[in-house]
DNA sequence: CAAAATACGTAACATACGATACAGCGCTCC
DNA sequence: GGAGCGCTGTATCGTATGTTACGTATTTTG
């Protein structure tokens, strides 16, 4: 049984040629509302020639186009008068591999989050909206895409962003730029890196500030970091999850970002005119 | 200000003659489904005639019947696309500068995750966990890392994993290398970026199958994709959340691992004594 | 109560929408 | 390498749709 044309869709996407798939993705994507409208705006939007358009729906088993419209908004009409089961795909009797999945990282999350106070978010934003400074970023084997993508940020809105990589023996000479008004930021999960503790000690011991993004088991830089960030990272999985330090990073990304707004960062205006 | 056109009505229904009071009542009765259909079912189900029905759209404000539905469908996209506008209390005690940004975000991935179907996973697990053919991953100037995270994780899992870096000449030298049996991973969100779009197209023209992660403005990659992911990533912030997208892309990861142990991969134990 | 004004529906109209025929192209399979 | 098939877009067509004009009905007002 079928009972949304969802599910129809994503049963028989796998047998539809490339342009009708096209059709069909761009509905998912935006569902229902292109659907709604009409074949030219649809095609339209898709990328493709309305025919095509007309040739989805008849494969998906309509007569023709209103016909399928009115059924999407059937559909339409009964989740909006029964929020309770407004779920496209149905919690779907255990079936589905994913769904655990993304119950657990969102328990991450708020688990997370409901750890970290207002004040600490706040001690780190304005460290990092610093301009002072210098910043590095720096993570393990699995985490460092984390830092990258932290570095690729700030880099934009403020100066002295570095992420470091490459092989050890690189970043660790890096350790003679770095000084007490300098941020190092290190993502280290578990399995703990010995040659990121190691990196940490010295960076410690030169006076810079660590702010360490770990799993609440904490990695032993924790001895030596000014702020730490304990993500949970428990999910049915093989691996374990960062994402929820992820959202912490994009969370911080946009509390600084805003900072530096507010600081007035004509900087931002800058790099625009330089594209 | 009046946000919604129920609103609008409320207001304005005492002033109006007796047969489009009949058309307010019948349109908030069914709210706001007949709106959606032609104006013929429009005046049928109020009992009135078509010409009420366009002076009663007019007495709203509205040009024509095409920019009243128009109007009504982004009306009812904006409420299907965020649930958290659908909750009465917000969870308040506004305080914390990033309570909204995780609600956001919690509320992108359960929209993310409800736009996908099993199938659809299903298959692009099928197809990574393919040890067949080679497996390519590039990612945009802020997805990027996303592309690295799961290369770092899909590598240690199957052989002939590539996560394209560097300047955009390096990679796109790589294509000779890429055929029908391949796979290419190419994260984009907008701003979409042109020599993705072209790396795309030629990979597509040698036959490589390509999953798409985007968002769900869809980029323009969308057109050559066997597979797109479409994530949501509006956030409070000045830019954009990847988090969505990187939950996908983890759960992916567990999925196509826990197919290639079910298959009987030696490979891990192998790697385990290396170490 | 009469006269005017407003409201409403019928019917004709024009437009834009969905549908269809056809040709070009690429792909697959001999 | 050639023949056949299937997919896709262009151009055209018929029609359903929204729109408007006009006459009748109903209400309002002096």
């Amino acid at each position: 049984m079928v009972s949304s044309i969802a599910e129809l869709i994503s049963d028989r996407i796998g047998a539809m040629p490339a342009g009708e798939r096209r059709a069909a993705q761009t509905l998912i994507a935006s569902y229902p509302l292109i659907g709604l409208k009409t074949v030219a705006e649809f095609s339209a939007a898709a990328g493709v020639s309305s025919p095509t358009i007309l040739r989805f729906v008849a494969r998906l088993g309509f007569q023709n186009y209103p016909e399928f419209q009115s059924t999407l908004q059937d559909e339409l009409a009964a989740q909006l008068q029964s929020p309770a089961s407004r779920t496209l795909n149905p919690p779907s009797q255990g079936a589905s591999a994913v769904s655990p999945m993304l119950e657990a990282t969102l328990d991450n999350m708020r688990e997370t989050f409901r750890h970290l106070s207002d004040k600490q978010l706040a001690d780190i934003v304005a460290k990092l909206a610093d301009r002072r400074g210098k910043t590095f970023l720096i993570g393990g084997r699995f985490t460092d895409p984390l830092a990258r993508y932290m570095a690729a940020h700030l880099a934009i809105i403020k100066p002295n962003v570095f992420h470091l990589a490459g092989q050890e023996s690189v970043w660790r000479d890096r350790l003679i730029d770095m000084g007490k008004r300098d941020v190092l930021v290190i993502f280290d999960i578990r399995r703990y890196q010995d040659s990121l503790v190691r990196f940490a000690e010295t960076a410690n011991q030169r006076g810079v500030q660590i702010v360490l993004f770990t799993d609440q088991w904490l990695s032993p830089i924790a001895r030596f970091a000014r702020h730490v960030i304990a993500g949970r990272t428990a999910v049915p999985s093989a691996w374990d999850s960062s994402a929820a330090l992820f959202v912490v990073a994009e969370a911080l990304i946009g509390a600084v970002t805003r900072q530096l707004e507010a600081d007035g960062a004509k900087r931002i205006r800058e790099l625009e005119s330089l594209r």
